[in-house]
DNA sequence: GATTTTTATAACAAAACAGTATACTTCGAC
DNA sequence: GTCGAAGTATACTGTTTTGTTATAAAAATC
């Protein structure tokens, strides 16, 4: 068994068992991946792809087991190449950050300018899209961190890190009836007016649910869009009341709505940064790791993935909880 | 990167950092161990091992990183043919099970002799130790199981499963005064008489600590052994009382001896069966479970193990206890 | 049924590899 | 310190493995 041919049914799997394709990402030619999984293939005495004559159908019940493991192996190949690039050159290198579209617009930024200013070697990549996404894409070695608000717990295979609390605010134009009210809002006031919000599974749109029906009011939400930008827009243009993170209302640049404060109607929300467990972390990575959350030190964060068993590892989470500040 | 690189230096590695030993448990040549090692330094442009000009030395702390995940890599290069030859086939292969003396010399003859039966061509075989050694050879995959009643659960690689509950006897000379007695046994009576049992860390001995130290009672233990066989014998020299595993005693075997039931007076023990998470079990090694405990069929067991979990996973198990019969 | 896409085979060239012989270095005993 | 034993690196050689190109053959697509 050789590492190569693992290489090759891996990639061959993942191009819909098209061998050329395969070819053509590794830089090869077709017929050596045909020669090598043959050749894999009859050492292990066992067939990993169904053909019809020449061409693949489908992966084998066999081969469905050898590739789960075949993946692993080759997520840490690449924490064994990890490791060496950070003993040879700590400051450079990748990093990719699968995150939703509210972290990358509105909570990272800052955190970027300043990890870009202390290592400006090593390469950033974002990758944008929905929770089971980005953990997804974490959880597989395509991204080195996934950070999000949403239902993250479910993957064992992460190390999931509170970060961060925030809350919401409710947007509304100045002329709006609300902007009248002498008191703090209530849940209730909220209830009579058309909401524009998230869509469900993104940016804690399970608190906000929560909260009305705990108060068993139906809200009537007319729109929702998975980033804030697009809420406002609808907003400034009369449709509803927006209710959005309280980081995505910037005084300037929003001047023309009117933000107010609904942090005490909605249980706070924890943003996580997550990675794969057992992946080696780089000492830049850890960095990005502390700059984003200045609790979870190296030390931390370290004690934390080294502890095996589960339930203790949360209980260590919640005790984290208590030192997250709100953002 | 090769595999072979890689199983080179974690040969050199379990070898002492000697070259010329790890060439010829590999059965190649040392001059074609040092090139490789060399070459995969190069390729990852870091140091795994220390010189002192020819002798290697220590290994670097890259390198300790790196031979850990090696290891992993190693152990599911194994899996991977694990696979293969459950699919060539399915009644032939290896199995080692890693256990103490108590159940390899009790509990398992009845079910190692069904098992032959069944699987005639499966090659045994059976690693003795110490619970610790036990969980530590399963883990790193010299072992496929791990049979012990003593501390287990505090390896999160492994999955552990309750397999049976069992309690102890005591064990005297039939002309002992304990034979006296009309009425069952209490733990007060043992006090006054030097006993004989089970080494710390075995065979359930840290129930019979807890059962003493409830009634306040210091035992004048006066000889502790790993195996009950070597207690009987020193029973039988008459220096004290035994107490140890209902399985151990055997009417005809022991009918020198008189076997006085002590079930009341211990908290029961439960012996697990566990295996490496993420591990490939041959559908032999499930038949193996399954007879060795028949609530645990393949599919709890395949249920259990999935269960990414720690609570979830220890919720379940704790509901098998239920299942599981005294033996 | 013709065309395109895809795979397998064969032959060849290049690279990688293990093995042998040997020189050299380190270690430990005295 | 000296000497012998043990261990490692280098150079060279023959073999094996690997990738490549050209091409035939088989599916898939239209």
């Amino acid at each position: 068994m050789k590492l190569r041919q693992l290489r090759y049914i891996h990639e061959v799997a993942k191009r819909g068992l098209n061998i050329t394709a395969a070819a053509e990402a590794l830089f090869t030619s077709q017929p050596g991946i045909s020669k090598q999984i043959r050749m894999l293939e009859e050492e292990l005495g066992v067939e990993v792809f169904l053909r019809n004559g020449k061409h693949l159908t489908e992966v084998t019940p066999a081969g469905q087991r050898i590739l789960e493991y075949t993946e692993r192996m080759l997520r840490d190949v690449d924490s064994i190449q990890n490791i060496a690039k950070e003993f040879r050159q700590q400051d450079a290198g990748d990093l990719a950050i699968a995150t939703t579209h509210t972290q990358a617009r509105y909570a990272l930024p800052p955190i970027i300018r300043k990890f870009r200013n202390r290592f400006p070697k090593v390469h950033l990549h974002l990758h944008q899209g929905s929770p089971p996404q980005i953990a997804k894409q974490a959880a597989s070695g395509e991204a080195d961190f996934a950070i999000a608000t949403e239902a993250m717990e479910h993957f064992d295979e992460l190390v999931m890190l509170p970060s961060y609390h925030w809350n919401r605010c409710v947007l509304v134009q100045p002329e709006h009836p609300l902007t009248q009210l002498k008191r703090p809002l209530k849940v209730t006031d909220l209830g009579p007016h058309p909401i524009i919000t998230y869509t469900f599974g993104f940016t804690g749109r399970s608190k906000l649910d929560q909260a009305f029906a705990a108060h068993g009011i139906r809200p009537n939400v007319v729109l929702t869009a998975v980033d804030a930008d697009v809420i406002k827009t609808y907003v400034r243009l009369g449709m509803g009341i927006g209710i959005v993170a309280n980081m995505a209302y910037d005084s300037k640049t929003d001047a023309d709505l009117v933000a107010l404060d609904a942090g005490h109607l909605f249980d706070r929300s924890t943003t996580h940064i997550g990675f794969r467990r057992g992946m080696f972390l780089r000492g830049y990575m850890q960095d990005f790791i502390n700059i984003f959350a200045p609790h979870l030190t190296p030390e931390v964060v370290e004690r934390i993935a080294a502890i095996a068993d589960r339930d203790e590892r949360r209980a260590e989470t919640e005790s984290l909880m208590a030192l997250v500040k709100a953002l």
